[in-house]
DNA sequence: TCTGGGGTCCTAGGACCC
DNA sequence: TCTGGGGTCCTAGGACCC
């Protein structure tokens, strides 16, 4: 059996951790930018206030609905409080997503999981004051179904199991195929189309039919929803193969120096995130566009990737090609609304072939020194306590965070900063 | 005026190899 | 009339997740 322990509206519970008086009270947290929301309290969703709704759009109509700018940094050691808690419980644990985790339960069926899963949640509840839901079932996608379960029908004891098979088709006929762990918006149009509109239809159609049109990803869903176990736990993070960072401006951008400034920014912390997996790239992709909700005629977008004459994770290497990217491929006369850059063709930092028309290795190896330097000082007075010029010191650019709240968590060290400084 | 950011996997088709 | 067989690698595009 496995478990998925999935925190309730998680954003808005860790506002809500630290801040009592937005308990029992509609309210949401924004995107970047305070763009729109993305994450909203039950009393927030019961009137009628949308993923993704845009903030600019409900202000005004919602005034007595709170609002915070995203505080990832809080949401994250969160995460940590809470994952570490679920471990005493269940220790073979794959952290999925900020929000949720699985747990392997294979050995507890002694010990009663559901009894242990619910004296788990009252802990969380205790110590994090997080809510979660938790659902138990045969294979993971069966688990994401029972969660759904949880959370509507055993509001109060936060747990739902599935163990007979009886629960189980009970369980897919109330789920509504979109809402599987797996159909996305594309597929879920098509099944409906075709009549099939709840979860027990679709573990009745022919296996062949799935492959055929969903795939080998669809089959091994279809399979799971048969009580089939057939995606495995990962217990380890894996070394992503492509890293990105991107932002919107404050406010549509114009001006190509500013923009070169915030790309240089951005290259800098996905150059960090390489090195801190101890790899290099071997391709980097750069990209501007505006925004997608203007005229036809005002939008553009640009971008263009390069294969590097040798990989590398140094920031000063990669921000110079990423600038000449973006400055022969911007057009003068647009509102740009954000530039990003995105690092791929990833491989271990002790597996890189030289150029052979690198004229200047010796340079290579120095240049690494300093940035391993820069990570060292970074690690431990800050992140940005030593940056690269190219990023420039006006951020005018920078995120609109109007309702950002405290650093419950990791102000201390943020103190600590200052001090050192 | 104002609409997020960061990922994964699969498939088909083309280029190329012997 | 009739023109092989078996691969790999790369890329773009589609679909999905939170």
């Amino acid at each position: 059996m496995y478990a998925l322990i999935d925190c309730n509206n998680f954003y808005v519970s860790c506002e809500r951790a630290f801040q009592p008086q937005l308990q029992d009270k509609a309210g949401v947290v924004l995107s970047n930018n305070d763009g729109c929301a993305i994450a909203r309290s039950q009393e927030a969703k019961d009137m009628g206030i949308k993923m993704g709704h845009p903030y600019f759009q409900f202000r005004d109509t919602h005034r007595d609905v709170w609002v915070r700018s995203s505080n990832y940094a809080l949401y994250q050691d969160m995460m940590y409080r809470v994952t570490s808690i679920i471990r005493k419980y269940f220790p073979d644990q794959e952290i999925y997503s900020i929000d949720e985790c699985f747990c392997d339960l294979a050995g507890y069926a002694l010990l009663d999981p559901t009894t242990l899963a619910t004296r788990l949640r009252g802990e969380l509840l205790q110590c994090t004051g997080i809510p979660v839901c938790i659902g138990i079932a045969r294979t993971k996608t069966l688990a994401k179904i029972a969660n759904r379960m949880a959370k509507k029908k055993s509001k109060d004891t936060g747990v739902y199991t599935l163990s007979t098979p009886e629960q189980e088709a009970e369980a897919l006929a109330a789920t509504e195929i979109g809402d599987v762990w797996g159909i996305g918006s594309r597929h879920a149009t098509r099944l409906v189309d075709m009549g099939i509109t709840d979860a027990y239809k679709f573990t009745a159609l022919p296996a062949d039919w799935v492959l055929k049109q969903m795939t080998i990803v669809g089959l091994r869903m279809w399979r799971e929803l048969r009580g089939e176990s057939c995606i495995p736990m990962e217990y380890h993070r894996k070394a992503k193969k492509g890293i990105g960072t991107s932002r919107s401006f404050g406010r549509p951008e114009t001006n190509l120096k500013v923009m070169l400034e915030a790309l240089a920014t951005y290259v800098s912390i996905a150059a960090a995130k390489l090195r801190s997996q101890h790899c290099v790239c071997n391709r980097i992709y750069v990209y501007a566009r505006t925004s997608d909700h203007i005229k036809e005629q005002d939008r553009f977008a640009c971008g263009l990737e390069v294969k590097l004459l040798t990989p590398t994770a140094n920031d000063g290497e990669l921000i110079r090609i990423a600038q000449s990217i973006l400055r022969t491929t911007f057009k003068q006369g647009y509102r740009y609304q954000k530039v990003g850059v995105m690092l791929s063709d990833i491989r271990p930092d002790t597996q890189v072939q030289q150029s052979l028309f690198d004229t200047k290795p010796d340079n290579r190896v120095r240049i690494a020194k300093a940035i391993q330097a820069m990570d060292k000082v970074n690690r431990r007075e800050g992140r940005d306590t030593v940056r690269m010029a190219a990023t420039g010191n006006e951020g005018q650019w920078t995120m609109k965070q109007e309702h950002r709240s405290k650093r419950f968590t990791t102000k201390l060290s943020e103190i600590i900063v200052v001090v050192a400084k």
